[in-house]
DNA sequence: GATTTCTATGGAAGGGCTTTCAGGAACTTA
DNA sequence: TAAGTTCCTGAAAGCCCTTCCATAGAAATC
């Protein structure tokens, strides 16, 4: 079933039949009526491949991200799907879980000609394949990671981090700390860095002994995991503990509220947690927490992505998004909320 | 960079070239150096769109779910998509919430070409397209849905119901309800069913106004709010609660513990509570659930369409996973018996 | 009515690969 | 030494499109 097959059945040539599912307006209506009917009756669909290899462009994007079970991917990923639905383009995913695992795709699997774009998400672009990307002139836009040479869609971590931490200063919290994911990730960086500068600024004292930093390298320590093994470890040194917590993200948080209850300690009461993300479970915990916009950053990338593949030559664009601070019961604001409790 | 450079800098033809690079044996391993070495110099990647055209096959295949967010598919597809990147596949995800999303779908989208298989989860396949797929001997493999033509990966849902009820039974508890999704769906259906069945077969009186069946149609019912509403309203008719609720979904469950907790019900104090699908966050709630293994279930369903590509005229196979019962606290049993995975 | 302009059309070229096919070189065999 | 094998190799054909180019016929111009 090949566009020469509707040629012959509608006695016309093969450029005509091109040019009718094409909608070129050089074509008679009288022919084009000929050609739509015959395609519709052999129910002609066009070769994906063969179109991609004349046209030079694939109508697929391609998504690499790290950790697939990570809520806050999926709900990016959500957005991107949906927007690129509804433009008609296929998305491949590809997963990434490390460093090396980003460059080995890079380097084999980014073939030429497969994808008219790529979405990388929080992972660091090497240095040799920005390069690559630049000379090969292949779209890229970043997605919570950074890049001079690239479009890039990002989350204030400084700005998140400050307005958490100011919340919890203005509810008169003052022993606080923070559970932090792994340091090799960057916005854990930026987020403990935020957290301290904001301190400073309000002149409340930074302990040492308050902040934890995972060592659990699984999803760069934003993990359930990380929060349970961070808290459980940090309680264990039998430090008296800070009135407030703040937390690198709703899943660590999660954990941490875990380890907290096995030692009969509860949020709010013995311990306020603002946390990081909003994924769609914070809520079912109750957590105080910064939102981050995930399915409209997916849907921005999109949008970005099919503009620079537009126009490539369009100036660099980055774009910040700000957190929003979600108020639950977890930092015990809200007395009418009872914390969720896994019972 | 073609393989027409390859050509001319190694001074073979393209067709060894193509050999070479394609692990033919019939090269002098003298030429095959040659190649080899031109190549890797040029960083020669070949053209996906060419080679696809040429072998009539993709390396891709496409995954159709309903509700990206849903944990169920995100966790099957995490094992699809590691599972196929370890034999270099691409995937291509496609959401399609509505069976009409679907029926679109299938007919413009499913180009020719462009995948190799389709994986369908968990939506019914409509009659017309059967023959569609069976006529171009277009692969296709069923996960969570069933017809008797395709491949086809279930869990056991009668089995699974009955053994979540008779181990409320065992347990001692006599008056039991059932939490439903919306009977649109055949799961939700089966685990009815089965329910009913059980309990008739041990002589347990099965109550109506205990059965609630969620009016709810996001995700078929399969929702934390659908679960929430159920509950609420359920308490609102202000009927005597049941000993114990049989739950089709663990989300459900995280929803109906809402609203039991509203009116301070506790679980499994006030009512006991087993659920389905042992989805990651179902720990962090201590839900007594039957487990489908989700993660082996997309992998099986990538092996079965890799053996499926390969001899297409193989019998049809469908393969049964039996749901286990993952004892946490929610149903108040012998505390020692909880399994403890809170890390 | 003759010439020019325009428009719709058919078909070739081209995109980059695989695979078939035919032929040349090296090697056997009689 | 001639004929038959075997093996490797180059190039053409084919995969299915889009797009360019040339042309025929219609329309417009003088």
């Amino acid at each position: 079933m090949t566009i020469y097959d509707i040629a012959r059945e509608a006695k016309v040539g093969i450029g005509t039949v091109s040019r009718v599912l094409n909608n070129s307006p050089k074509v008679t209506d009288e022919t084009r009526d000929r050609v739509v009917t015959v395609a519709k009756r052999l129910n002609y669909q066009p070769h994906a491949f063969a179109q991609g290899l004349a046209r030079k462009r694939s109508n697929t994007l391609c998504a690499v991200i790290p950790f697939f079970t990570n809520y806050f991917f999926i709900q990016v990923l959500q957005g991107v799907q949906e927007t690129l639905a509804a433009v008609g383009y296929d998305l491949i995913i590809h997963g990434a879980n490390t460093q090396a695992q980003l460059e080995d795709y890079l380097d084999h699997s980014m073939r030429k000609g497969r994808v008219d774009g790529t979405l990388l998400f929080s992972l660091k672009l090497p240095d040799r394949f920005a390069e690559v990307f630049i000379e090969k002139k292949n779209p890229l836009v970043l997605v919570d990671t950074f890049h001079p040479s690239f479009d890039s869609i990002r989350v204030d971590n400084t700005e998140g981090a400050k307005k958490a931490t100011e919340y919890l200063l203005s509810l008169g919290y003052r022993t606080i700390g923070m559970l932090n994911a792994n340091l090799s990730s960057v916005p854990a960086q930026e987020r403990l860095s935020s957290f301290k500068a904001t301190m400073c600024t309000h002149n409340v004292e930074v302990r040492d002994e308050y902040i934890i930093n995972s060592s659990n390298t699984k999803n760069d320590g934003f993990s359930r995991e990380a929060g349970y093994e961070g808290m459980a470890e940090f309680l264990r040194r039998g430090i008296k503990l800070p009135s407030a917590f703040f937390v690198s993200s709703d899943i660590q948080a999660i954990g941490m509220i875990a380890a907290l209850r096995e030692n009969n300690l509860q949020v709010p009461n013995d311990i306020a947690i603002v946390s990081f993300d909003d994924i769609e479970i914070a809520k079912y915990f109750n957590l105080t927490t910064m939102r981050q916009p995930m399915f409209d950053m997916g849907e921005l990338a999109v949008k970005k992505m099919l503009e620079r593949i537009e126009n490539p030559s369009a100036p660099i664009s980055s774009i910040n998004f700000t957190p929003t601070l979600v108020v639950r019961s977890s930092c015990g604001a809200n007395k009418n909320y009872v914390l969720n409790d896994n019972r």
